[in-house]
DNA sequence: CTCTTCACTGGAAACGTTTGCAATACTGGA
DNA sequence: TCCAGTATTGCAAACGTTTCCAGTGAAGAG
């Protein structure tokens, strides 16, 4: 393939467009589009001579005219608190291998648990065409929210959130079921001062395990402790700070539930403090299989749930959505799977 | 499948433009233009006027226009090998963020180990008009990297990687130093038998991390063992396999080094199934200070060097770039921390 | 009073595609 | 032979901006 003079078309700077290659190939380039974008009415040697002379000359399609002619950006914004926590690493990854898949990009946005910034991102993405959206909400009751979501151009889907009033799909685990599971296994086992860490109840995650935690006590005809609930927050502070008050309480707890993956990364530092071992002098269980505990610390009981399909799910859905499908909910079930960490905790039985 | 449409109430809506603002308020098209995008020959009464009308019609600019308009996307590239390794979720976060500054969004996009999904990648990325591209390369020595990279329209931030002959900027860690640093210690504290398991050597933390070993040993007058160097793989089942059989050598390795996250994994792995316990019978140092590593097993020896920060530079590099600025090489400084992991190992002393 | 300058404003041409429509050539049936 | 039908192709108008250029009226200078 030895070119004459391809050299020095290689080293200027202009961009190779339909037009040259219209020209070179000697045809329209109503022709040239045709042919390059699969459409049906040309001939099969215009196709393969545009091909050839598209090729040669280096020619590179030019997404953002395509997306300005055609209304279609064939990208996907995916908003998330911090890609930092490994759960929305994992949604993401397995989200983005879906709607890569499906010729789609992801616009990945960190709102940072702000709620102004995830409207400044929301606005964003608007603005930039996106042809929708998947996000976790900071909280499901923000002032902008339904100015932004309510009857939005582009399709929406919700990680885990329920907001209502608005046209969106969403993606919700059954965290009640796990929880339910998990708590009345610990309620079996003779617990019955069970902590529970987790983030504020303004999101569905917190509200559907409380409703779980709740109805696991009710159907023990035990009654709930309240002041063993720390419901506020899911960074590893929160739950370091209320995991040490917890910890100091008479009784002391005998079981801790930590939701998420601050609450866990809190929890656990709070009984190293105290040098305390789960599974030992008190029984732990982590409302989320976040990705590292696998290999890291393989004993720790957890209420389970397929992240990778969630994402997977997630594109699904946004994917239907452009297709012009109604929104819909896809329900994703949890399940309590017993390891070391969530025995021990009653040396005084 | 004659699934159910929805009305079209999305696409009905027609979205506002420019267009429209002008005709409201009476303008020409061109002085909308400029009372938004604050050029300075308007007149504060028209800007005052055109600002109101825009905002009262829900006016939101379209920023594929603009950026077909322009030539300028306002958008970046990050291309890494599994957003899913901790190290890159971070790297992402704070590369992000500093970029959301300056009104870049960013592109996520995961190769997956693969040369070709990394090909690909860059190839969408520059259809898409990105203004740079920060990367992740699974191999520096991949037939399409020259022609990928090479004299490219936009410039290239390389994470970590070193490839001859191309003209990007770059973020090195500077490994060498803090492995020889570790290496050091562990050999003065009596070490002769230090396994190393990493990933292989097509890319510059493996060979710079090599280097850092190798001149340790030189400098003790030691010399190297080949053989318990497992250099190959950044996956988990490679390092696993690896540790397995290095555990079962004879003489056992007294100490082990573990480059990367799936290195890190995999040897704590085999490590659990021997019932060996970093820091009593073996000695471990971890070469990366992974995120989960501070709060979960606060007893890993490490070497550090400041993730956030490497991110926040790459973000700098590429806006510099953008800037037309030349491409430069940034080195970041890594460190050894010594903690509990590394004592141990020599018990027959 | 005229001319120049100034501070705006409007018109229209891009940016690189897709696509509706018209034009062409060819095919085969009447 | 002629005409409808078919398969291609080309032309030109969008898509929503920015920006160059020319034009306007007013103000200041001579």
């Amino acid at each position: 393939m030895a070119s004459e003079k391809s050299e020095n078309s290689r080293s200027d700077k202009q961009r190779v467009t339909i037009r040259e290659v219209a020209a070179k190939a000697e045809v329209a380039l109503s022709s040239v589009s045709r042919a390059l974008s699969g459409h049906p009415d040309v001939s099969d040697e215009m196709r393969k001579r545009v091909k050839e002379i598209a090729d040669e000359l280096g020619y590179e399609p030019n997404l953002v005219a395509q997306s300005l002619r055609s209304g279609v950006t064939r990208t996907i914004g995916f908003v998330v608190r911090d890609i930092n926590n490994p759960m929305f690493a994992l949604l993401a990854r397995s989200c983005e291998n879906e709607l890569r898949r499906n010729g789609y990009s992801m616009i990945l946005v960190n709102s940072d648990g702000s709620i102004e910034n995830e409207n400044r991102n929301f606005s964003l993405l608007r603005r930039r065409r996106v042809d929708g959206i998947i996000a976790s909400l900071v909280s499901e009751d923000s002032p902008y929210l339904i100015k932004n979501l309510d009857s939005p151009r582009s399709p929406i889907v919700l990680l885990d959130r329920e907001v209502k009033g608005i046209n969106a799909s969403a993606v919700l685990a059954d965290h009640a079921a796990g929880v339910h599971e998990a708590v009345t296994h610990l309620i079996k086992a003779g617990h019955r001062e069970i902590a529970f860490i987790t983030g504020s109840n303004n999101v569905y995650p917190t509200r559907n395990r409380l409703q779980g935690f709740t109805k696991a006590f009710e159907d023990a005809k035990l009654k709930l402790q309240p002041d063993l609930m720390a419901i506020g927050g899911f960074d590893a502070e929160y739950a370091l700070s209320h995991a040490r008050i917890l910890l100091h309480r008479n009784p002391a707890p005998t079981a801790i539930l930590a939701g998420g993956h601050g609450a866990l990364m809190g929890v656990s530092r709070a009984l190293k403090e105290k040098k305390i071992t789960m599974g030992k002098e008190i029984a732990f269980i982590a409302l989320d299989q976040l990705p590292y505990l696998e290999v890291f610390s393989d004993n720790i009981s957890t209420v389970y749930r397929d992240t990778e399909a969630i994402g997977r799910e997630a594109a699904r859905l946004i994917l239907e959505g452009i297709d012009g499908e109604k929104p819909r909910v896809s329900l994703i079930e949890t399940q309590f799977i017993e390891r070391a960490s969530s025995q021990g905790g009653l040396q005084h039985a």
